[in-house]
DNA sequence: AGCACGCCGACT
DNA sequence: GTCGGCGTGCTC
């Protein structure tokens, strides 16, 4: 008997594929099925056949995993996201099964008891380690390690008495324990406003389905305010995926969760070793549990009883990042909470248009915190006009009076304006905390040859190297490419002629070093400082004021909190105003007010100053005046006119390629047969930003649509219409960030 | 995605 | 004469 039913692949297809299941199979079940000559991992899609295969092709299902199957709200979403991504629902799949471990054979721990056999029938000898081992295992099982911890003896001693048949092992279950938040362990009090924020919060928590926009200042309290969102939901039973930027799940968050809730939340980020992401997928999928703080991948997993999502940051523009499949985490996570009914929370203190606009929509609700904690005063922002008050040219300080010859060197380049370094030496007389921020990794952007003009290139991107003095390599930023810093140019063999072009933080720490000379300066970059721990030791020392200085990059901006920083430098704001990026303008203001909100948290008023060419820049002026309002409203009307998101779809399609002719002619063979209706436009072929990236040349195109039209059935018809030759590939990008 | 089959260039 | 390049097609 049996029957046949249809099985959703964890790989590049849309349609599921026919096998044959035992009579109770049902929709969800995990599978592990035939396929090819390889065993493929699937989850039953539907019941009944879907092909018109002779049965006698259709094989049997191999393996019914023993994990709870995925809830029919999954299903549907990873339906949805295949569709709305124009991604192959069988990879989105794949991102919900993404715990490769959770689906192998159990493995099992061993822990040890006495058999009760006695060493003289074991024919051994009396010893003090064998008895402390002995009595120790009287109470109760151990693992090898804890016998060898708690008897205070080693491994050898042990091997001896299970060898003998002293220890029996007895097998146990790999499951780490995700212990329960304390839902009451530590209720800060709440001012006033944060805890009507919070009552109304909590209520959304009653009913099904609702977004909500927690709208705070830096430094509101945002986090305690949605905290009691999920106290409220756990109180129900139910569970809280938090979604964070990959780069903010730090220990200051993991402290304040820690705080309020006196346990460890589930974490869930790249750095995961498999074991652990085995052990937090099926928790999570069995309800153990309870708080899931993750990257935007955690949006995917298996959720048994989910009762609220917290987007944190939600503006943050690393939510929308390339994965196995191209998709906002943030829109994605309101679609999950719409699908399986539940309330969603939106934090953030710069919330981008598209929030707005639903806001005022009615699409979401919205609830805004408008004071800082306690003393804390928002800082004063100066805005620097670099064309007056031009940086001077530094020497290093000779070392030794008497050596001066050899110290003498040439003056450097300097970044810094003369009133930015006297700001940093009154802060640092005052013995108060700065930080410089520079979203720009490495020593110089860019080495030239003054002699040839030579510029040193990536050779498989359109892109220049990047300088890093500190490990003594040129990097592309794009490939990761690596080499040795040349001696020589590689043009011209000029010995002299190379120079570093422009600033990176570790430029800016070099210029700062030589300027104070008795400062402690640090820098904090993905690349100086690449594990968490690392991230999280400088923070630390910033935070027990062993730094005076502080520079860094984007890694800077996220939700620390120094409470003696009173002096914040933006080396260079118009870094990101001119790119040519839809959201570069919003994404500026974002991080730079992000970054102001860091001066000032403590007691003190903090000064943020703003170097710029370009003072009357809008952007600036709206930053200056710490005028979001005003910043929102000019964007706003821009992107109306142009009829751009919110007012408007986008859809990038990226034509790419080792053949830089044949990817031209699809790209402009896709332009010819461009959707002609009325309200959609195309635009391009254009050469992509990074037009050689890992070896492969693409182009992009644009495609514009009306807000009432449906752009993935335009997408999908113009697809079908042209033939793309199999050495090139299209890539659909739906609601792009970069805009050409 | 992986993998096999199949047809054309540079090799012992 | 073969070895191996990757273009094409298939997997229930």
């Amino acid at each position: 008997m049996g029957k046949i039913v249809g099985v959703m692949l964890t790989l590049p297809f849309n349609d599921v594929f026919d096998y044959l299941a035992t009579d109770d199979a049902h929709i969800g079940q995990i599978v592990r099925v035939p396929f090819g000559r390889e065993k493929q991992l699937g989850v039953i899609w539907k019941i009944g056949k879907s092909s018109n295969l002779d049965d006698k092709k259709i094989k049997p299902i191999e393996q019914y995993l023993p994990l709870n199957p995925l809830k029919p709200e999954l299903i549907k979403f990873v339906d949805w996201v295949a569709q709305y991504n124009l991604a192959f629902t069988g990879l989105v799949l794949k991102m919900v099964l993404c715990a490769k471990g959770a689906f192998e054979d159990e493995k099992y721990n061993f822990l040890y008891r006495l058999t009760g056999k006695t060493l003289a029938e074991a024919k051994l000898k009396n010893s003090d380690a064998r008895w402390r081992v002995i009595d120790l295992l009287k109470h109760a099982p151990y693992s090898r390690a804890e016998i060898a911890q708690g008897a205070g003896v080693s491994q050898s001693v042990i091997k001896t008495l299970i060898d003998a048949g002293l220890l029996e092992p007895l097998p146990v279950k790999k499951q780490k324990e995700f212990l329960p938040p304390k839902i009451h362990f530590n209720k800060v009090t709440l001012t006033q406003e944060q805890q009507k924020a919070a009552d109304y919060l909590c209520a959304k928590c009653d009913g099904g389905f609702s977004v909500t926009l927690l709208d705070g200042v830096t430094g509101s309290g945002k986090t305690e305010v949605y905290f009691e969102a999920a106290a409220k939901v756990l109180a129900q039973g139910r569970q809280v995926l938090i979604l964070v930027p990959e780069i903010s799940l730090t220990t200051q968050w993991l402290n304040r969760y820690e705080q309020r809730f006196g346990v460890k939340p589930a974490k869930w980020h790249s750095g995961l070793s498999t074991t652990e992401r085995t052990q937090t997928w099926k928790a999570v999928s069995e309800n153990r549990a309870k708080v899931l703080v993750g990257a935007r991948s955690a949006l995917f997993l298996p959720f048994a009883d989910l009762g609220l999502i917290v987007v944190d940051e939600s503006h943050d523009h690393s939510f929308k990042q390339e994965d196995v499949v191209n998709y906002q985490a943030r829109d994605m996570a309101v679609v999950r909470a719409k699908l399986e009914n539940l309330p969603i929370i939106l934090s953030t203190a710069t919330p981008d248009l598209e929030t707005i606009y639903n806001v005022e929509n009615n699409k979401y609700d919205c609830v805004k915190l408008t004071s800082r904690f306690a003393a804390a005063q928002l800082p004063d922002i100066k805005i620097i006009d670099l064309k007056k008050d031009k940086p001077v040219k530094w020497t290093v300080q000779p070392l030794t009076p008497n050596n001066q010859e050899e110290n003498i060197q040439k003056p450097k380049m300097s970044w810094l304006s003369p009133s930015l370094c006297q700001a940093l030496q009154e802060n640092l007389n005052k013995k108060e905390q700065s930080m410089l921020f520079l979203n720009r990794r490495g020593y110089a952007p860019l080495l030239i040859c003054r002699d040839c003009g030579h510029r040193i290139q990536c050779p498989n991107c359109t892109a220049w190297l990047t300088e890093h003095r500190s490990s003594k390599k040129l990097i592309c930023h794009h490939c990761g490419y690596m080499t040795d810093i040349p001696k020589v140019c590689p043009e011209c063999g000029s010995e002299t002629g190379l120079t570093a072009c422009g600033p990176g933080v570790e430029r800016i720490a070099e210029e700062v070093k030589g300027r104070f000379p008795n400062a402690r300066v640090e820098v904090l970059s993905s690349d100086t400082t690449s594990s968490f721990k690392e991230v999280s030791e400088v923070i630390s020392r910033m935070e027990n004021r062993q730094i005076d200085i502080l520079i860094g990059t984007q890694i800077l901006a996220k939700g620390h909190h120094f409470p003696a920083l009173t002096l914040v430098g933006i080396v260079d704001a118009d870094l990101g105003l001119m790119g040519s990026d839809l959201r570069a303008a919003e994404q500026t203001f974002q991080l730079l007010s992000q970054v102001a909100g860091r001066a000032g948290r403590g007691d003190k008023k903090g000064t943020v100053y703003v170097q710029t060419l370009y003072p009357e820049n809008a952007v600036l002026q709206a930053l200056a005046e710490n005028n979001r309002a005003k910043f929102l409203e000019l964007e706003k009307q821009s992107r109306k006119t142009l009829k751009l998101p919110p007012y408007g779809k986008l859809a990038a399609l990226i034509v790419s390629g080792a053949n830089p002719d044949m990817v031209e002619k699809t790209a402009y063979m896709l332009k010819k047969y461009a959707p002609t209706e009325n309200g959609v436009s195309v635009l391009g072929p254009a050469p992509a930003p990074i037009f050689m990236l890992r070896n492969k040349y693409r182009y992009r195109l644009l495609l514009k649509t009306l807000r009432n039209i449906n752009i993935q059935v335009i997408l999908k018809k113009w697809l079908k219409v042209v033939n793309i030759p199999s050495t090139v590939r299209v890539e659909t990008d739906i609601d792009p960030y970069s805009f050409m």
